[in-house]
DNA sequence: TTTTTTATTAATCATTTGTTTAATTCATAT
DNA sequence: ATATGAATTAAACAAATGATTAATAAAAAA
């Protein structure tokens, strides 16, 4: 994502995408330098050449990857163009298509967002969510008596619970229903189109 | 609580305190034996002397709190005495509480579910939950016509969604709202009973 | 009490891990 | 072609870490 427009080396790059890889499904703690070496076919002092420390590079990755994640909510709940149940459906469908790509993005967020507490939430703590267009059109829809009201924290976070957890738990639900992966991920798309539906029935009067 | 009821010594029991302690705010990596025996005024050998190994350890505390987790669960689903929406109020208000008091353990049991696949979830395998009295509940109201038909996998994976989901992203939810950690306990103990509304909102027709 | 088993301790071992150093190769500009 | 700076490498360092050992203390059994 570059933020800020930082360019990269093909070394540096090599680096990030398999520290990003491991990172990703091991945790900072778990995953060694000498094994992002090796995934990305670079010397091992390159690592500190390039990003200083293993900590420094954990960072990097973090800021991008919590802010790639978190843009595209934005983007689409400030949609001016779109209605509150477009919305909802943009945010479903383009959300389980990054997470079935991508299955331990959302365990990583939780995670470090756990560990690295304020520094990292700037997105989160602008106006771009509580306050977005989303959430003026679900005001609007209380306004005019078809919405019940309830805290819009509430709405926005079930939104996001319905998303998101199936991911999370994914070995539960697929113990319990004895799914393969491939069925996993055809019941996470039947989702795309439910949970815009459920979250309407949660708020319609 | 002694799966198999096996018999802890005092010090035994100070270890694995410690230990759960450690093990569920920071993970299995990130914690030190070292850290674990300062935590439980023990001697750093006596880890080793009575649970072998820090792994084994680990896999006995991960087996303990899973089970518990679930326990309470599947001992809701299948109480013969209550209704559905009985079931629904009961689940939320015992997890939420349950969360309350420790709030790092759905975090920890996503993630440790997801590096130990099968074993541990034989509790999830077996009839408990998919085939439980609330689904059986659930099915009755749909051949009433009271309920919509969903896929009850759905239906299970919602209401997990809604209750453990806002803990295991707590730190999104305090930056959106600017919550103090008392706050987010209080918005918490308001999904008790909004969840069930919510979730019958869902499938009634 | 004496013996035997169990529990506890301090010290140490062997690896692993993050990081650095010093030497070497490569690319670019003069 | 040569000089200069950047990129890469192998080797090594120091600290941390999981685990063990051998000695001692405490408890239980004889």
């Amino acid at each position: 994502m570059n933020i800020g427009s930082v360019k990269y080396s093909d070394t540096e790059i090599k680096i990030k995408d398999a520290a990003k890889f491991l990172f990703l499904k091991k945790g900072f703690s778990a995953t060694t330098t000498r094994e992002i070496a090796k995934e990305s076919n670079i010397n091992l002092a390159l690592l500190n050449y390039y990003f200083t420390s293993k900590r420094k590079l954990f960072e990097i990755i973090m800021l991008e990857t919590i802010f790639d994640f978190f843009s595209k909510m934005v983007e689409v709940y400030n949609d001016e163009k779109t209605t509150l149940e477009e919305k909802l459906k943009l945010t479903s469908s383009k959300y389980i298509d990054m997470m079935i790509a991508e299955p331990h993005l959302p365990t990583f967020i939780v995670n470090e967002l756990k560990n690295n507490p304020s520094s990292l939430l700037k997105i989160l703590k602008g106006k771009m969510i509580m306050e977005s267009k989303l959430i003026d059109q679900y005001n609007d829809g209380v306004k005019k008596g078809i919405y019940k009201k309830i805290e819009p924290i509430h709405f926005v976070t079930n939104i996001l619970s319905l998303i998101v957890f199936p991911f999370i738990s994914s070995p539960i639900i697929i113990k319990m229903k004895k799914l393969s992966g491939k069925e996993f991920n055809e019941m996470m798309n039947e989702r795309k189109k439910l949970i815009p539906k459920w979250i309407i029935q949660m708020i319609k009067k």
